[in-house]
DNA sequence: CTGAAAGCGCTTACAG
DNA sequence: CTGAAAGCGCTTACAG
């Protein structure tokens, strides 16, 4: 019922290794030969097997989208570019999610699930541990880590410590002294998170120019969200009501935090001006400022990286993308009763 | 080098079929050669080539996961959903994105990306045209649509028009009566769209109650994104700066509303009011009043509706949820100067 | 430029 | 309960 490749090879009158190379388009096929395959095809409505034509090749078509939880912007836009970026090169997605609702334990990556099934792996924002790693070598398959540096991988991303300053220096050129952080929490999976090097982006550019930066200003939460940002913001001006400026390690949490903030009656940009990281789309609704970063661009990127890796171009690369400070309306300048 | 079921099957002493049988947890197997065969399995780490195992049993263990643009909120927490249900049921996800970035118009749905590659497909906000269903037919296999109704196929979401009637009956209630829309375009490809159906639940609440639903009181736009929702209110506004209300057809164009309407100096809530559909999870920092609807309920439904179809459950369902009110800041009373 | 044939690594009637 | 063997539908040296 379902045509095969021995159908057309009856139809046009050649061997089924001439149609398999006719219709892949490889050399050393006569033009002729080529057009009567390619008709035949056609008229038959053929479709090689994918299944088939892989289990010969030993080459899937197909690429492995790793990330913690697809459900959030970053990762769903990344994806999402990443994904369009293979299709156009003849690649499916199968995305992979090891999600982390619960804090920052997270289910840990089984190679097992995935061998034999891609030919390349994009992993997202994901730390692996040395087990974790050797399951990943395992797949014999080339990966490429976005956010999260890797040793011994190519890697997509941005500076996050500088971007964090970036953010740091803008509230204090408008001369906010007292700076709060809402942080990521570091946790053992994930050592060199983003979230940690935006803290220490933080840390250094207030010691830099001599304001506090004691860790009673930072507030750590486990998963970067909105509600997290809420919570850890009342906790902070709790403790320490003498901030005039948080910066936030996620626009999400930012958006959290401008909650908390109005909540207190206090006027967001005004009694207390809130920044955040990212480029959140949302963002701008919110007026948030914030350091953005080229998602869009990481994606596609990123994909491009593992298309050439299975091409047979194994070099390491390493791409950083330059953030950009968006001025919009949550940061101004402190108020003048509680500059010290 | 990588371990064959061949291996597996010497090393136990038995043939590769008996391994076969053992290792999916056929019946008809002794208890001591299940024993010996899963042992050898252990020992040789031995992974069966899913590829192999789909050419010789016709099934491919993947889902396709068709919709407009993951990295959208309502599509990506559908999709992280599914992708989890069909993961812990042993079934891979394949994403397969039909943007639709520039408008309504979007790529046609071609079968030949996904044939032989799934063993069910889900459809998101997808409405086929008679070609693109006699595509989705051409792969043979069952699908499940979520938010948009097809014929033919078993169907998750809401009732749309009971929403809209609710957000609408929220706003009537506490004495509007200029009302304004923002509705998703109306398209060729998707007549029966969930935006199409929030209008006319929009147009039915207002005409019950007596109160004006013209034309001038909609403002339509291609994808309900904020930054279209934003540049509709400005245009609302301009032409209708007597409404008290606006219900946006979804919680991102209600955001871009509510930055429109703060932009002109009036206080969202107090000066006019806004209410979206949907639960976004930014709505909570946003404090927007919202309809919300289920979303991950129903990425977990139709993945297990399609799981249900996989196991020769073809029976045709219809599930649908009901929509929630969730009151928060952005809607209050009219303000008192302005009512007729 | 083209074909015959082996091989990819499983699963599945069919026999016993 | 178990095995021999055909078959799934391609691709790829190898010969010519």
């Amino acid at each position: 019922m379902t045509v095969r490749i021995e159908d057309v090879a009856r139809l046009s009158g050649v061997s089924t290794a001439t149609v398999s190379r006719a219709l892949r388009g490889l050399p050393g096929v006569g033009g002729r030969t080529r057009e009567l395959v390619l008709q035949a095809a056609k008229a038959l409505g053929y479709t090689p097997s994918p299944t088939a034509s892989s289990l010969a090749s030993g080459r899937t078509h197909s690429i492995g989208l790793i990330q913690p939880d697809m459900s959030r912007w970053f990762f769903s836009t990344i994806l999402e570019c990443a994904e369009q970026t293979f299709r156009k090169a003849g690649y499916d997605a199968l995305v992979y999610s090891l999600p982390d609702y619960l804090g920052p334990k997270r289910q840990r990556f089984k190679a097992r699930d995935l061998v034999g099934k891609v030919d390349a792996v994009l992993v997202l924002s994901l730390f692996f541990d040395k087990q974790e790693e050797a399951e990943l070598r395992s797949l014999g398959v080339p990966a490429v880590f976005v956010s999260v540096r890797q040793k011994g991988y190519s890697h997509v991303g941005i500076d996050d410590g500088q971007a964090a300053a970036q953010a740091c220096r803008h509230l204090i050129t408008l001369g906010h002294k007292t700076i709060g952080h809402l942080s990521g929490q570091t946790n053992d999976l994930c050592p060199f998170a983003p979230s940690q090097r935006r803290r220490d982006g933080w840390k250094q550019t207030l010691t830099r120019f001599n304001l506090e930066c004691s860790d009673s200003l930072d507030e750590a939460v486990t998963i970067m969200t909105a509600s997290n940002g809420y919570l850890a913001t009342k906790r902070l001006l709790d403790r320490r009501p003498d901030i005039t400026a948080i910066m936030a390690s996620s626009d999400e949490m930012a958006m959290g935090a401008i909650q908390a903030i109005r909540e207190r009656g206090l006027a967001v940009g005004r009694d207390i001006s809130v920044i955040g990281i990212d480029g959140h789309d949302l963002g701008r609704p919110f007026g948030l400022t914030t350091v953005a970063q080229p998602v869009r661009k990481q994606g596609v990127t990123a994909a491009e990286v593992a298309l050439k890796a299975i091409e047979g171009d194994l070099a390491l690369k390493t791409i950083i993308f330059p953030t950009t400070l968006i001025e919009r309306a949550t940061v101004g300048p402190p108020p003048a009763g509680r500059i010290r």
